[in-house]
DNA sequence: TTCTATCGTATCGACTCGATACTATCATTC
DNA sequence: GAATGATAGTATCGAGTCGATACGATAGAA
């Protein structure tokens, strides 16, 4: 099993690469997944338990996490207008400033520039990707305009699932909810 | 960035499966790290720095994660014979029993069949970990018998480095000492 | 209204992790 | 041989992760 291999050592780089940043910012890794992720998160994702899931933690856990995101003031939390058990995190400016400064990792970047193309070699890791999650807790976490509920409405578009407008810039964000559309369309 | 997103979603899947695996056995992610690369370490790299430097730890931290583990009973040790400050650590029965019930995970395994032939995404990641390695701290781990300073000898094998003989099964286990052949060759 | 599910926080104990300090052994140099 | 420096490993401390458990608050359904 060769393949484990190699991307068990790849994470395992990725990981005290990732440590050491962190570091730098006075953090720890998953601080550093938990802003990757939330710069990403559409509104339907932003919150606590989208993190929980998207990092495979405890809500307990996570829960942690996000306060002392909150608390070194890279993280910034509102509560949801409809539901009052919700509550939405955004990144703070010193947030993006970290988040910018950590991802992708330059290491990464570098290794990736004496590789050439990786077209295949992203279509490959997306299959893996996808097999793993099913397996997983079932969620993709993949992006808005590629889900099944996905639709164009006039000239704007639509989620199909809360019946929900949505705007432009939010169709490249990660969902929650998303879901790989029918084979066969 | 896309391939880094990709690589980064997948060492997080990874881990939390692995974290579920590691519980079953009372341990974390990190222990069955260790037991991996112990599992594959010829006689250079069974020891605590080597371990300390696949993981990308401190020698603090790696010391207690080995201690742990030896502990546990999954790990035995024994004092190198020329050297009095080197240790040699060698899984147990119950040691081999953990690293066969958790590697490779297997969800994962079940993910790469639905793949074909995983010889090019092969090959592409092993170009980008001799990238990543070359940058974090200069060790590949590769396999003995690719290294720079493996030599045939007659009918048997050595170490240039050394100059000690190798036995048969130790030519395919992992080096701490490994450099890749000078190209051209 | 009651029942149940969901969202989030609080607390506890085991453990990771880096930092620092320390001991012991080997290698080099004078 | 003795001093010096490098290497291997351990011990201890504080901050933080992490799961488990318990809890409170809100929402939705029966």
């Amino acid at each position: 099993m060769k393949l484990f291999e190699l991307i068990d050592r790849l994470g395992l780089l990725l990981r005290s690469s990732d440590r050491r940043s962190a570091a730098r910012h006075g953090l720890q890794p998953i601080h550093l997944q938990a802003l990757r992720f939330l710069a990403q998160a559409n509104r339907y994702s932003d919150t606590p338990v989208a993190v929980t899931e998207y990092l495979g933690l405890t809500k307990g856990t996570a829960s942690q996490t996000l306060l002392l995101l909150r608390k070194k003031g890279l993280l910034s939390a509102s509560p949801d207008a409809d539901d009052g058990r919700k509550t939405h995190l955004q990144l703070t400016a010193a947030g993006r400033r970290v988040h910018k400064d950590t991802s992708p990792p330059a290491p990464l970047l570098a290794a990736a520039k004496g590789l050439g193309s990786t077209a295949e070699l992203e279509r490959d890791l997306e299959g893996l990707l996808r097999e793993l999650q099913r397996d997983n807790d079932g969620r993709s976490f993949g992006i808005c305009h590629t889900c099944r509920h996905f639709q164009t409405q006039g000239a704007g578009y639509q989620c199909g699932l809360t019946g929900e407008p949505l705007r432009r810039v939010e169709i490249d964000l990660l969902c929650r909810e998303h879901e790989e559309p029918v084979s066969g369309s």
